[in-house]
RNA sequence: CGGAGCGUAGCGCAGUCUGGUAGCGCACUACACUGGGGGUGUAGGGGUCGUGGGUUCAAAUCCCGCCGUUCCGACCA
């Protein structure tokens, strides 16, 4: 490709809307433009990435036995209704009315499009098992759209969905997806981690997600230090903690005025966070009076509630829902900040590591005061103790090896074992060997084809730009002339050049443009992130050589003119 | 949805407090010089100051409404 018949769109200026640095970047690249918030359009150079990463995903999907389909990004209400998410999915899906005023949505995931197909199109347990997949424009009418296309409301997805005869053959393709999205990430060349993961609203019973690993990531993953364990923050079990050999002390009753959060206490007592209890109240779910009971949960002061946990709970609203000061204040007769878990005429929920605690701190039901040194006596105190906090760094790995840390991740994969959720509620069987009716099983499989674009910056780029493993590069090579126009001996190695590197697979970027100057090439070459680059000068040529660099080298180096093509290409395998 | 900020040329911003002819840098056009890391000069083009209303002799500037957008919190590929 010549630069003179190609849209190189680079910007010196980083525009303002941008936070993270892949965003700024594939901005600045020329990669993207916004149309509105959480919409983007692909220029050229971006679209070459994108296609990129496509190819590898379809090419690993076909591998692993999957059939390419295509299906339609607006779908009708009634195969929701039919699924019941309909009113389970609120407004992230976009409804809408056509002409005839019948209802649409527009498709934020295709379980409903995918069942219906293949109920009437699979009808026997001699067709399965089955895996479909697609690589197609989903859109999400997300709370808060941000970071570009990391989060954007229209995005590209590969879903996948497999069916199955029952259970144990799930399993078996549930472990070729995990190894197929391993080959993809690998491919790519990402660092990137399974981990064990929550089903979310999809729904089901088994799930890893796919992590890159970056510090922009908007996950908490844990890993064990002396194991394999990886699991999302909203997964990890905190184990109880052992019980603490100390001797309980009398409690009392001590004033402290103004101090409503924990940190406010603590320094006014000077008591570490840990030998603190908080008290949170929440929502229950409704009851036979249609009323939403409040309950209280019970944690240490330094450990945060995980409202996954939390949610899981039968007694507890999901979502999980804080209730409002108005009503803590009007039913318990307290402002928020005093509260403790000990003559509380509401039922107690306690999480482990509280329910252990001795010689604490906590809410005394008085305004401006808290109680010290207490101590649970009786552990019909609770109406359940669970496991409902964030695991923190240094806890005991739930796997029984190691210790806990915790990264950050950007989820770019994530697989589920479905079960029959949605074959069992739109009717979508098979006769088994029996003649017997049954409900397929089912899986299925997502990778965030355009957030894998944005994820490949986080974890790839320097000062200068864009650092793109070689392969999802949108060029291999930069060539780039020095006096194009006034050298001849320079133009007629350049076009030698650009048709031998191009006849040996190599995709060039030939920065042609007549008057550019060297020094706005090199910039934007290394910004755009290409791997390789040759620079064709006539003080190189005098003696027969020209200048290479890869984006990652500090130094360049001059290479013959006839071994560079040959040079390039043993480094790109 | 709650909280905060921003909206002036394609991009980055100043001007707003204290009302008085709409500016700067980059980018763009033409010409000349320059030519191994975003060069220099000369001459240019480009603006309903987000939008609607109000106050005023006069509004980018003050007041009210609306819209857009970004950031921080609860959702997800």
């Amino acid at each position: 490709m010549r630069t003179s018949q190609y849209l190189i769109a680079t910007l010196k200026e980083t525009p303002a809307d941008a936070s993270v640095i892949s965003h700024q970047l594939m901005l600045r690249a020329g990669m993207i433009r916004k149309l509105a918030s959480g919409l983007y359009s692909w220029l050229p150079l971006g679209l070459r990435v994108l296609r990129k990463v496509e190819a590898i995903v379809r090419a690993e999907m076909n591998k692993s036995g999957a059939q390419e389909v295509l299906m339609p990004v607006v779908q009708p209400a009634e195969l929701w209704q039919e699924s019941g998410r309909w009113e389970e999915f609120g407004s992230e899906l976009t409804r809408f009315q056509d002409r005839h005023n019948n209802a649409f949505c527009l498709g934020p995931t295709h379980e409903e499009v995918i069942t219906d197909l293949i109920r009437s199109e699979i009808n026997s347990y001699k067709q399965l098992p089955a895996n479909f997949y697609q690589i197609q424009t989903k859109f999400r009418d997300e709370v808060r759209p941000r970071f570009g296309v990391m989060r954007a409301r229209e995005f590209i997805m590969k879903d996948a969905y497999s069916f199955h005869g029952s259970h144990a053959c799930l399993l078996k393709t549930y472990e070729v997806m995990h190894q197929t999205y391993c080959s993809i990430f690998q491919r790519i060349g990402l660092n990137f981690r399974p981990v064990l993961a929550d089903t979310g609203s999809i729904g089901g019973t088994g799930s890893h997600e796919f992590h890159v690993l970056a510090d922009s990531g908007e996950d908490d993953i844990v890993f064990s230090n002396a194991s394999d364990y990886a699991a999302n923050i909203e997964m990890a079990e905190a184990l109880a903690p052992s019980v603490v050999q100390e001797e309980k002390r009398a409690g009392r009753t001590v004033a402290t005025p103004a101090t409503k959060t924990i940190e406010e206490v603590c320094n006014y007592l000077n008591v570490p966070a840990h030998q603190t209890i908080k008290t949170l109240i929440v929502l229950g779910t409704v009851d036979e009076n249609g009323k939403q009971p409040l309950i209280a949960l019970v944690l240490r002061g330094d450990h945060q509630l995980n409202e996954v946990k939390a949610s899981k709970l039968t007694q507890l609203a999901s979502p999980l829902a804080f209730a409002s000061d108005q009503r803590i204040s009007s039913e318990l007769g307290l402002p928020v900040g005093y509260i403790g878990p000990f003559n509380l005429t509401i039922p107690i929920i306690a999480d482990r590591a509280a329910a252990a605690a001795v010689n604490f701190v906590c809410g005394a039901n008085i305004v401006d005061h808290h109680l010290q040194d207490a101590n649970w006596h009786d552990a019909s105190l609770f109406a359940q103790i669970a496991d409902i906090r964030n695991v923190v760094k240094g806890d005991p790995s739930p796997c029984g090896q190691g210790q806990l840390d915790i990264k950050r991740g950007i989820e770019v994969g994530h697989i589920f074992q479905l079960g029959t959720k949605y074959s069992e509620a739109m009717k979508a069987r098979v006769l088994d060997e029996q003649g017997k009716e049954q409900a397929m099983v089912m899986g299925c499989y997502g990778i965030g084809v355009s957030r894998v674009v944005a994820a490949a910056i986080e974890q790839n780029h320097d000062d200068k730009g864009i650092i793109w493993p070689s392969a999802i590069a949108p060029f291999h090579l930069a060539l780039i002339p020095i006096n194009l126009h006034k050298s001849p001996a320079v133009a007629e190695t350049c076009e030698k050049l650009y048709q031998a590197f191009s006849t040996a697979g190599i995709e060039v970027l030939f920065m042609d443009e007549a008057k550019a100057r060297l020094g706005g090439m090199l910039a934007d070459a290394e910004l755009i992130g290409i791997p390789h680059r040759v620079v064709v000068g006539d003080r190189g040529l005098e003696q027969g050589m020209v200048e290479y660099k890869g984006r990652a080298d500090s130094e360049s180096s001059n290479i013959a003119v006839d071994e560079i093509v040959s040079m390039v290409k043993n480094f790109m395998n």
